[in-house]
DNA sequence: ATAATAAACGCAACATTGTTGCATTTGAAT
DNA sequence: ATTCAAATGCAACAATGTTGCGTTTATTAT
Protein backbone atom coordinates (compact mmCIF):
# COMPACT_ATOMS: atom_id res chain seq x y z
CA UNK A 1 0.00 0.00 0.00
CA UNK A 2 1.48 2.93 -1.12
CA UNK A 3 1.69 6.24 1.07
CA UNK A 4 -0.60 8.83 -0.53
CA UNK A 5 -1.97 12.22 0.27
CA UNK A 6 -5.05 11.44 0.19
CA UNK A 7 -4.57 8.30 2.49
CA UNK A 8 -2.16 10.15 5.05
CA UNK A 9 -4.95 12.92 5.54
CA UNK A 10 -7.88 10.01 6.18
CA UNK A 11 -5.84 8.53 8.68
CA UNK A 12 -4.66 11.95 10.23
CA UNK A 13 -8.28 13.22 11.24
CA UNK A 14 -9.48 9.08 11.89
CA UNK A 15 -6.61 8.77 14.17
CA UNK A 16 -7.07 12.03 16.13
CA UNK A 17 -10.54 11.17 17.29
CA UNK A 18 -12.83 8.69 18.67
CA UNK A 19 -15.48 9.35 16.76
CA UNK A 20 -16.58 7.25 13.98
CA UNK A 21 -16.98 9.91 10.94
CA UNK A 22 -19.04 8.99 7.74
CA UNK A 23 -17.67 9.23 4.42
CA UNK A 24 -19.42 12.85 3.72
CA UNK A 25 -18.00 14.08 7.36
CA UNK A 26 -14.40 13.09 6.00
CA UNK A 27 -15.17 14.34 2.72
CA UNK A 28 -16.59 17.91 4.02
CA UNK A 29 -13.07 17.60 6.51
CA UNK A 30 -11.13 17.94 3.70
CA UNK A 31 -11.82 19.93 0.23
CA UNK A 32 -10.05 18.74 -2.44
CA UNK A 33 -10.14 15.31 -2.05
CA UNK A 34 -12.38 13.39 -4.95
CA UNK A 35 -15.62 11.34 -3.06
CA UNK A 36 -14.15 8.01 -5.42
CA UNK A 37 -10.79 8.08 -3.90
CA UNK A 38 -12.25 8.68 -0.70
CA UNK A 39 -14.45 5.48 -0.78
CA UNK A 40 -11.72 2.93 -1.83
CA UNK A 41 -9.46 4.83 0.58
CA UNK A 42 -12.13 3.72 3.20
CA UNK A 43 -12.52 0.53 2.04
CA UNK A 44 -8.63 -0.92 1.28
CA UNK A 45 -8.18 1.06 5.30
CA UNK A 46 -11.26 -1.39 6.39
CA UNK A 47 -9.82 -4.28 4.68
CA UNK A 48 -6.27 -3.75 6.11
CA UNK A 49 -7.56 -3.73 9.90
CA UNK A 50 -6.74 -0.40 9.90
CA UNK A 51 -9.75 1.32 10.62
CA UNK A 52 -13.50 -0.82 11.44
CA UNK A 53 -16.91 0.25 9.57
CA UNK A 54 -19.89 0.79 11.96
CA UNK A 55 -23.92 1.78 11.24
CA UNK A 56 -25.49 4.22 13.04
CA UNK A 57 -28.88 4.28 14.55
CA UNK A 58 -30.76 6.15 11.01
CA UNK A 59 -28.39 3.94 8.93
CA UNK A 60 -25.47 6.07 8.34
CA UNK A 61 -22.17 3.78 7.27
CA UNK A 62 -18.85 5.44 9.60
CA UNK A 63 -15.94 4.73 9.92
CA UNK A 64 -13.32 4.92 12.87
CA UNK A 65 -10.14 4.30 14.33
CA UNK A 66 -8.99 0.84 15.31
CA UNK A 67 -6.13 1.31 18.13
CA UNK A 68 -3.32 -1.43 18.68
CA UNK A 69 -4.97 -3.62 21.02
CA UNK A 70 -7.70 -3.91 18.42
CA UNK A 71 -7.87 -7.61 17.06
CA UNK A 72 -8.04 -8.17 13.35
CA UNK A 73 -10.89 -10.40 12.75
CA UNK A 74 -13.83 -8.74 14.65
CA UNK A 75 -12.74 -5.03 15.27
CA UNK A 76 -16.10 -3.95 15.16
CA UNK A 77 -17.79 -5.98 17.27
CA UNK A 78 -15.28 -5.96 20.64
CA UNK A 79 -16.81 -3.19 21.42
CA UNK A 80 -20.00 -0.94 22.54
CA UNK A 81 -20.37 2.30 20.39
CA UNK A 82 -22.82 5.18 21.42
CA UNK A 83 -24.53 7.75 19.18
CA UNK A 84 -26.09 10.82 20.56
CA UNK A 85 -29.56 11.84 19.41
CA UNK A 86 -28.62 15.41 20.07
CA UNK A 87 -25.36 15.89 18.32
CA UNK A 88 -25.58 12.46 15.76
CA UNK A 89 -22.14 11.81 16.65
CA UNK A 90 -20.66 8.35 17.06
CA UNK A 91 -18.59 7.31 19.95
CA UNK A 92 -16.49 4.09 19.81
CA UNK A 93 -16.66 3.24 23.79
CA UNK A 94 -13.29 1.71 23.29
CA UNK A 95 -13.30 0.38 27.01
CA UNK A 96 -17.09 -0.61 27.26
CA UNK A 97 -16.59 -4.10 25.82
CA UNK A 98 -19.66 -5.65 23.78
CA UNK A 99 -21.89 -8.01 26.28
CA UNK A 100 -22.78 -11.67 25.93
CA UNK A 101 -25.67 -13.63 25.29
CA UNK A 102 -27.61 -16.70 25.10
CA UNK A 103 -28.80 -17.46 21.68
CA UNK A 104 -31.48 -20.24 20.85
CA UNK A 105 -30.84 -23.38 19.76
CA UNK A 106 -29.28 -23.94 15.90
CA UNK A 107 -28.15 -19.95 16.17
CA UNK A 108 -23.76 -19.59 16.16
CA UNK A 109 -22.47 -16.26 16.64
CA UNK A 110 -19.25 -15.09 15.66
CA UNK A 111 -20.07 -11.14 16.31
CA UNK A 112 -22.48 -8.90 18.01
CA UNK A 113 -23.18 -4.91 17.28
CA UNK A 114 -24.17 -2.84 19.84
CA UNK A 115 -25.05 0.55 19.33
CA UNK A 116 -26.13 2.56 22.23
CA UNK A 117 -28.66 5.13 21.62
CA UNK A 118 -29.18 8.10 23.76
CA UNK A 119 -27.11 11.35 25.01
CA UNK A 120 -23.80 12.32 25.28
CA UNK A 121 -21.34 12.90 27.76
CA UNK A 122 -21.41 16.83 26.17
CA UNK A 123 -25.11 17.38 25.35
CA UNK A 124 -26.32 16.66 28.68
CA UNK B 1 -55.96 5.66 8.90
CA UNK B 2 -57.82 4.20 6.04
CA UNK B 3 -57.50 0.49 5.54
CA UNK B 4 -56.17 0.03 2.28
CA UNK B 5 -55.29 -2.79 -0.04
CA UNK B 6 -51.83 -2.06 0.01
CA UNK B 7 -51.39 -1.25 4.19
CA UNK B 8 -53.26 -4.70 4.30
CA UNK B 9 -50.98 -6.41 2.12
CA UNK B 10 -48.22 -5.21 4.24
CA UNK B 11 -49.33 -6.06 6.98
CA UNK B 12 -50.62 -9.72 6.17
CA UNK B 13 -46.87 -10.01 4.94
CA UNK B 14 -44.86 -9.19 7.67
CA UNK B 15 -46.84 -10.15 10.36
CA UNK B 16 -46.95 -14.12 8.99
CA UNK B 17 -42.92 -14.06 9.22
CA UNK B 18 -40.58 -13.56 12.46
CA UNK B 19 -37.87 -12.21 9.68
CA UNK B 20 -36.94 -8.47 9.04
CA UNK B 21 -37.82 -7.63 5.49
CA UNK B 22 -36.28 -4.91 3.36
CA UNK B 23 -38.84 -2.69 1.03
CA UNK B 24 -37.25 -4.21 -1.68
CA UNK B 25 -38.19 -7.54 -0.53
CA UNK B 26 -41.77 -6.47 0.39
CA UNK B 27 -41.79 -4.92 -3.34
CA UNK B 28 -40.69 -7.93 -4.71
CA UNK B 29 -43.22 -9.84 -3.10
CA UNK B 30 -46.09 -8.21 -4.50
CA UNK B 31 -46.02 -7.23 -7.75
CA UNK B 32 -48.22 -3.96 -8.61
CA UNK B 33 -47.12 -1.77 -5.54
CA UNK B 34 -45.62 1.59 -6.31
CA UNK B 35 -42.30 1.80 -4.45
CA UNK B 36 -43.64 5.32 -3.03
CA UNK B 37 -46.49 4.20 -1.42
CA UNK B 38 -44.76 1.20 0.46
CA UNK B 39 -41.97 3.45 1.43
CA UNK B 40 -45.12 5.62 2.59
CA UNK B 41 -47.07 3.01 4.27
CA UNK B 42 -44.34 2.06 6.21
CA UNK B 43 -43.08 5.02 7.91
CA UNK B 44 -46.90 5.30 8.70
CA UNK B 45 -47.07 1.86 9.70
CA UNK B 46 -43.87 2.25 12.13
CA UNK B 47 -44.79 5.93 13.58
CA UNK B 48 -47.93 4.34 14.83
CA UNK B 49 -45.93 2.16 16.29
CA UNK B 50 -47.38 -1.19 14.19
CA UNK B 51 -43.66 -2.07 12.90
CA UNK B 52 -40.24 -1.17 13.89
CA UNK B 53 -37.04 -0.66 11.79
CA UNK B 54 -34.08 -1.74 12.12
CA UNK B 55 -30.77 -1.64 10.48
CA UNK B 56 -28.84 -5.16 9.78
CA UNK B 57 -25.19 -5.90 9.39
CA UNK B 58 -25.04 -4.83 5.56
CA UNK B 59 -26.65 -1.34 6.43
CA UNK B 60 -29.88 -2.25 4.92
CA UNK B 61 -33.19 -1.42 6.47
CA UNK B 62 -35.28 -3.64 7.80
CA UNK B 63 -39.00 -3.77 8.89
CA UNK B 64 -40.39 -6.20 11.71
CA UNK B 65 -43.99 -6.51 12.98
CA UNK B 66 -44.33 -5.36 16.62
CA UNK B 67 -46.39 -8.28 18.57
CA UNK B 68 -48.53 -7.12 21.35
CA UNK B 69 -46.24 -7.27 24.03
CA UNK B 70 -44.01 -4.65 22.38
CA UNK B 71 -43.44 -1.74 24.27
CA UNK B 72 -44.46 1.68 22.28
CA UNK B 73 -41.59 3.74 22.80
CA UNK B 74 -38.87 1.34 22.33
CA UNK B 75 -39.68 -1.70 20.61
CA UNK B 76 -36.77 -2.08 18.52
CA UNK B 77 -34.30 -2.16 21.00
CA UNK B 78 -36.23 -4.50 23.89
CA UNK B 79 -35.21 -7.57 22.15
CA UNK B 80 -31.91 -8.99 19.94
CA UNK B 81 -32.03 -8.99 15.98
CA UNK B 82 -29.92 -11.97 14.76
CA UNK B 83 -28.20 -11.34 10.69
CA UNK B 84 -26.94 -14.38 9.18
CA UNK B 85 -24.19 -14.15 7.24
CA UNK B 86 -25.16 -16.79 4.67
CA UNK B 87 -28.62 -16.87 4.02
CA UNK B 88 -28.76 -12.79 4.88
CA UNK B 89 -32.11 -12.94 6.60
CA UNK B 90 -32.45 -10.78 9.93
CA UNK B 91 -34.52 -12.83 12.42
CA UNK B 92 -36.44 -11.21 15.35
CA UNK B 93 -35.07 -13.10 18.27
CA UNK B 94 -38.17 -12.11 20.17
CA UNK B 95 -37.34 -13.62 23.34
CA UNK B 96 -33.93 -12.62 23.64
CA UNK B 97 -33.44 -9.42 25.50
CA UNK B 98 -31.53 -6.74 25.02
CA UNK B 99 -28.30 -6.77 27.67
CA UNK B 100 -28.03 -4.01 29.86
CA UNK B 101 -24.32 -2.46 30.21
CA UNK B 102 -22.68 0.60 32.06
CA UNK B 103 -22.07 3.49 30.31
CA UNK B 104 -19.02 5.71 31.06
CA UNK B 105 -19.77 8.77 33.31
CA UNK B 106 -21.99 11.63 31.72
CA UNK B 107 -23.44 9.17 28.97
CA UNK B 108 -27.02 8.16 29.19
CA UNK B 109 -29.00 5.65 27.32
CA UNK B 110 -32.76 5.62 25.87
CA UNK B 111 -32.30 2.10 23.91
CA UNK B 112 -29.51 -0.03 22.38
CA UNK B 113 -29.79 -1.88 19.33
CA UNK B 114 -27.90 -5.33 19.56
CA UNK B 115 -27.51 -7.22 16.04
CA UNK B 116 -25.67 -10.57 16.63
CA UNK B 117 -23.89 -11.20 13.48
CA UNK B 118 -23.07 -15.81 12.25
CA UNK B 119 -25.17 -18.74 11.29
CA UNK B 120 -28.74 -19.15 11.26
CA UNK B 121 -30.86 -22.86 12.60
CA UNK B 122 -31.42 -23.32 9.17
CA UNK B 123 -27.91 -22.62 7.30
CA UNK B 124 -25.94 -24.46 10.30
C1' DA C 1 -77.60 5.27 -2.27
C1' DT C 2 -75.31 9.73 -3.08
C1' DA C 3 -72.38 13.31 -2.27
C1' DA C 4 -68.54 15.45 0.16
C1' DT C 5 -63.88 15.35 1.83
C1' DA C 6 -59.75 14.11 3.83
C1' DA C 7 -56.53 10.59 3.09
C1' DA C 8 -53.92 7.70 0.15
C1' DC C 9 -52.10 6.89 -4.31
C1' DG C 10 -49.00 7.13 -8.39
C1' DC C 11 -46.06 9.64 -11.21
C1' DA C 12 -42.15 12.78 -12.13
C1' DA C 13 -38.35 14.77 -10.36
C1' DC C 14 -34.81 15.00 -7.26
C1' DA C 15 -31.01 14.00 -3.47
C1' DT C 16 -27.71 10.93 -1.41
C1' DT C 17 -24.84 7.05 -1.15
C1' DG C 18 -22.04 3.82 -3.22
C1' DT C 19 -19.88 1.17 -7.33
C1' DT C 20 -17.44 0.28 -11.85
C1' DG C 21 -14.70 1.20 -16.20
C1' DC C 22 -11.06 3.54 -18.10
C1' DA C 23 -7.54 6.85 -19.20
C1' DT C 24 -4.03 9.44 -16.68
C1' DT C 25 -0.86 10.36 -12.95
C1' DT C 26 2.32 9.16 -9.36
C1' DG C 27 5.03 6.62 -5.55
C1' DA C 28 8.60 3.74 -4.94
C1' DA C 29 11.85 0.48 -6.38
C1' DT C 30 15.62 -0.56 -9.67
C1' DA D 1 16.38 8.63 -14.69
C1' DT D 2 13.52 4.77 -15.92
C1' DT D 3 9.96 1.68 -15.03
C1' DC D 4 5.50 -0.10 -13.67
C1' DA D 5 2.04 -1.36 -10.67
C1' DA D 6 -0.85 1.20 -7.84
C1' DA D 7 -3.65 5.11 -7.04
C1' DT D 8 -6.31 8.85 -8.86
C1' DG D 9 -10.15 11.45 -11.06
C1' DC D 10 -13.79 11.63 -14.18
C1' DA D 11 -18.04 9.88 -16.34
C1' DA D 12 -21.59 6.89 -15.95
C1' DC D 13 -24.40 4.11 -13.46
C1' DA D 14 -27.37 1.59 -9.69
C1' DA D 15 -29.89 1.56 -5.34
C1' DT D 16 -32.30 3.82 -1.83
C1' DG D 17 -35.12 7.28 -0.12
C1' DT D 18 -37.77 11.89 -0.27
C1' DT D 19 -40.96 15.70 -1.92
C1' DG D 20 -44.53 18.07 -4.78
C1' DC D 21 -48.70 17.64 -7.05
C1' DG D 22 -52.71 16.17 -9.54
C1' DT D 23 -55.87 12.12 -9.30
C1' DT D 24 -58.29 8.43 -7.07
C1' DT D 25 -60.44 6.20 -3.22
C1' DA D 26 -62.27 4.98 1.56
C1' DT D 27 -65.03 6.66 4.81
C1' DT D 28 -68.41 9.85 6.73
C1' DA D 29 -72.41 12.45 6.61
C1' DT D 30 -76.66 13.47 4.01
MN1 LIG E 1 -15.34 1.56 17.38
MN1 LIG F 1 -37.60 -7.20 15.97
ZN1 LIG G 1 -24.14 14.56 21.83
ZN1 LIG H 1 -29.34 -18.37 7.43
Amino acid sequence: MKATPVRLKVLEVLSATHLALSPSELEASFSKVDRITLYRTLKDFEEAGMIHKIIDTDGVTRFAFCNDDCPDATHTEDHVHFNCKKCHKMFCLAHVQTPSLQLPDGFSSTGINTVVHGVCKHCA
